[in-house]
DNA sequence: TTACAAATGCAACAATATTGTATTTAGAAA
DNA sequence: TTTCTAAATACAATATTGTTGCATTTGTAA
């Protein structure tokens, strides 16, 4: 689990960042901090189905230059939005984590937990920031492969 | 440079794949390999602007999966395809490379001469495949800008 | 040369994302 | 508390990217 936060939490975060406190907001707040994963645009879309699309997507972009989340595309190239566990700054985000697309359940874990190894560019490339992405199988899904096979 | 080919190459390579030779596939084969950096879907499309748009989403498809190229998202989230230099095969892709978006000039860049580091993930997670993602300036983008602070 | 599967072109549609503007509302000020 | 206003939301229109179905054309094997 992300970080396990109230609506108290919420409503300091929006204030800290200088955003009205609204119902969509804070919902959108609440839904991401209570999962594991990044969720998809589509699923933001259909679980707050009474929240305008345009919203939402405002939503989306105002979190993410405020640092408070970061977007990551899936292997399908799906925009999913996952909480920041590196405090992220106002447009300045440093987020260099290893993704892992779930082939099975197509869940994006953020594993915020694992560094990303130092390795030297071709002479010439300045790289400013690293992500690490992988596919396979999250524990969930490997174990109930596991059981299939048995 | 991907690689220097002439079309006589180009047609063999659509018929080792058992693919008909046509002028819409050359002529994508051709773009491809002249070029150090991925081409974007949009750029595709712009470029080959005769070639109706339905007909260039099915030769990109077609190439992926019989391996002759792989897509990669930008950091927009906008397609990018390129040549595969690791003998892929139809259906099994092994382009575990990095991948360099340039800033500036939003090129996709392939680093194929890089290894991906060895990592060990949080214990359940099975990894099939990795890609590693950079973001900066590339070698011509730091050389202008260099240029300019002087 | 013929025949036919494969490839292309065209039309329609679906999904995702952006822009402009009218209306509503959170929160500051009176 | 009430008033006021900038910020946020809702709604409408449009853009971009990608998919599906089908008619027509074409590469190639026989
Ligand atoms: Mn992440
Ligand atoms: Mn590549
Ligand atoms: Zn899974
Ligand atoms: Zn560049």
């Amino acid at each position: 689990m992300a970080q396990i936060k109230n609506n108290y939490q919420f409503e300091d975060m929006l204030q800290k960042h200088n955003l009205k406190k609204t119902g969509p907001r804070l919902r959108v707040l609440s839904m991401m901090y209570s999962k594991n994963t990044a969720t998809s645009q589509p699923d933001l879309e259909s679980v707050m189905n009474d929240i305008d699309r345009v919203t939402l997507y405002r939503i989306l972009n105002v979190f993410e230059e405020k640092g408070i989340i970061h977007k990551v595309f899936d292997l399908n190239g799906t925009a999913n939005y996952a909480v920041c566990h590196s405090n992220c700054q106002e447009n300045h985000h440093h987020d260099e984590h290893l993704h892992f697309n779930c082939t099975a359940c197509k869940n994006v874990y953020c594993l915020n937990e694992l560094n990303m190894p130092r390795l030297n560019l071709p002479s010439g490339f300045e790289a400013q920031s690293f992500t690490l992405y992988a596919s396979g199988l999250c524990p969930k899904c490997s174990k109930k492969q596991a059981a299939k096979v048995n």
